[in-house]
DNA sequence: GACAGCCTATGACACTTGTAGTAGGTTCAA
DNA sequence: TTGAACCTACTACAAGTGTCATAGGCTGTC
C-alpha cells in the first residue's frame, strides 16, 4: 500500500492549492499575487502556509530560481476534491442522492447536466473490461509545465 | 431582511446537529447517547459543544424536564447543508459538473438515481407556478433508501 | 564591494476546535 | 432528610488556523 493518507486541507491551505493547480508550479510571490485582491494576505502569511503545506506533504520545494524557491504541488486537485467530497457524503449520511437533490433544487443542476452524466455513466459502465484507475484524465494540468 | 448569516458549523457541531434534526430535541445526554459508540465523546464534550452551538444560535433551549435542558434545532438541516454544498462548490470552481462528475465516476451515483433527478427536475420545472416553498420536504428523503 | 530589495527562517499571538475535569445545584426514592 | 445520580456552569488545555513581524541571507547593480 502506498502512504497517502489522504491529507486534510484547510480553507486558506485549498485556496492556495488551487493557485498551484492553476499555475503549475510558482514561488511564493506568485501564489500570493494570484490570490483575490480584496481580503488578499500578506506575503509572508501566505509563506506561512505554504511552510506548513510542505510540513503536510501536500506541495514540496520544485528547484530555486534567484533565491526564491518554486514550489509544486504534489497532491492532486482531483484527491483533495475527492476527500472534499466524501466528507460532505458523510454529512447526507453516506448517499449521494440527497446531495444531488439539493443540486437539482437549487438550480444548480440542469436537466442538460442530468443527460451528459447519464451519457457518461453508460459509457463508463461499457468499458467495465479495462480497469478504471489508469483510464482517468483530468488532473492533467498539474505537472506538465515543468 | 432576516438575520440568517449563514452559519459555519464544524465537524463535530454538525454531527450532533445531525441527530437533533433526527430526532427533533433532545437533552445532552440524548443527544449523546445517539452519537456513534466508537468514537463517543465524554457527555461533557457534548454539553460544551452543545453550549457553543447555543452560542452561535444554532439551537436553543426548548424547556426543561427534571433538571434537564431539551434542545432544539434553530437551523435547519437543509440550509446547513446549503452552506457546505455552496462551500464545497466553490472549491469546484462554482459548477456543480466536476463534482457530479466525480460522484458518477466514483460509483456514487447510479443510472437510477440520474433518472429520479431527472424526473423532479422535470416536474418542478412545470410546477414554475407555484411557490416552491411550502411544498417541500427535503428532509423526508434521507433516510429512505436505508 | 557595498547597498537596495527581495527571500527565507523563525517566532508570536489570538482565536477556534476537540476534549474533558470539577464544583456545585436539583431530584427523587427510601 | 438524606444520599445517589444526574445536570449545569465553568475552567482548562493542546492542537490547529489565520495572520503577521523581525532578523538575517542572497543577488544584481553601480
Amino acid at each position: 500500500m502506498d502512504r497517502k493518507k489522504s491529507i486534510r486541507l484547510t480553507r486558506f491551505e485549498l485556496e492556495i492549492m488551487h493557485v498551484l493547480w492553476e499555475i503549475g508550479s510558482g514561488s511564493v510571490r506568485e501564489i500570493q499575487e494570484r490570490l483575490p485582491e480584496k481580503r488578499r494576505p500578506a506575503y509572508t502569511t501566505v509563506q506561512t502556509i505554504v511552510r506548513r503545506l510542505e510540513e503536510k506533504d501536500a506541495v514540496r520545494r520544485l528547484k530555486k530560481i534567484g533565491n526564491a524557491f518554486i514550489f509544486e504541488p504534489l497532491v492532486t486537485r482531483k484527491s483533495a476534491h475527492h476527500r472534499l467530497i466524501n466528507e460532505l457524503l458523510e454529512s447526507f449520511g453516506g448517499s449521494a442522492r440527497p446531495l444531488m437533490a439539493h443540486l437539482a433544487e437549487t438550480g444548480k443542476l440542469s436537466l442538460e447536466d442530468l443527460k451528459e452524466l447519464e451519457a457518461m455513466l453508460a459509457q463508463r459502465s461499457s468499458d467495465a473490461s479495462h480497469k478504471p484507475g489508469p483510464a482517468r484524465r483530468d488532473d492533467s494540468g498539474n505537472r506538465s509545465l515543468k
